[in-house]
DNA sequence: AATAGTTTTGCAACACTGTTGCTTTTTCTT
DNA sequence: AAGAAAAAGCAACAGTGTTGCAAAACTATT
């Protein structure tokens, strides 16, 4: 099953974890070591399928909770109404999330991706309207499926 | 509450209903109208809530379903995984929509709307992607409340 | 290293959303 | 008006997410 050993360091979740003020727990270390081991997003379901035969559901929905409010992931809107979550590469912080970019979901291989250097788009919009956040969401052929 | 009566003639409901191939029911005549007396979108929960006291809850699932194979109303993705719908105004017909506008969520009054005249801008994608489909949701303050 | 205090987890129960099969009612056709 | 076809209603179920509380794990302190 493993292709490929993963690059991150044991110790880097357990720092990760530290540096934003949580304890460092088996559950946490799991669920954050699934999202570093790969580089799409993923829902609450892939992750209780893989680290769900060990923890609870209701951990699992905690612990991804816990995570988005201290700006380590971030959620993803998507076509199919599946809340997805992703890693935040930019300077997110505790309750202030900065994630301007765009998403990408493959109808190929199905797996949602973050393209962090496309920028959302300027929206003119009708008079009288003012925007406060964009999401763009595109769909088609990623990279490693073309 | 009724600020306004609608503009529809009392046979409207019933001819789009016709000219879709459908029999003609009081579930599906009031949804329909449901959608026609107001500009925004609406979740299953709202129209549950206007009809849900005279109709079925899976009447409900399976009108809106139906109207949606039939090209009569469209699903808005939103930010929050509610889904929501609302009237088609391009020409979609069965098994073909077409409509790419962008859509806009009101942070004030919460209502969602079509914006029609906003086409979806053009993203230009990372080497090796490819996209089909581009789904634009601006989050705002609406004409209405600004 | 042990303990006390706090945080997290697991469990049980529940609410909400959406689906499926089947029977009854309504609509359409003639 | 009657028969055939379609839709609605009902019941049961599955999936998803939430809450309260007791048990377990983690952290900080001695």
């Amino acid at each position: 099953m493993h292709k490929q050993t993963t690059h991150h360091h044991i110790h880097t979740v357990d720092s990760l974890l530290k540096k934003n003020q949580l304890s460092v727990t088996a559950g946490r270390k799991k669920i954050l070591q699934l999202f570093l081991d790969q580089p799409g997003a993923l829902s609450h379901g892939d992750i209780e399928k893989s680290a769900g035969e060990k923890f609870d559901r209701v951990t699992v929905y905690r612990t991804l909770q816990t995570f988005v409010d201290k700006g380590i992931i971030h959620t993803i809107p998507t076509a199919d109404n599946s809340v997805r979550y992703a890693l935040c590469k930019d300077d997110c912080s505790e309750g202030h999330h900065h994630d301007h970019h765009i998403h990408f979901v493959c109808n190929h291989c199905h797996q949602t991706f973050c393209l962090d250097d496309v920028v959302t788009p300027a929206i003119k919009l009708p008079r009288g309207y003012s925007a406060d956040q964009v999401e763009v969401v595109v769909e088609g052929i990623c990279r490693n499926c073309s």
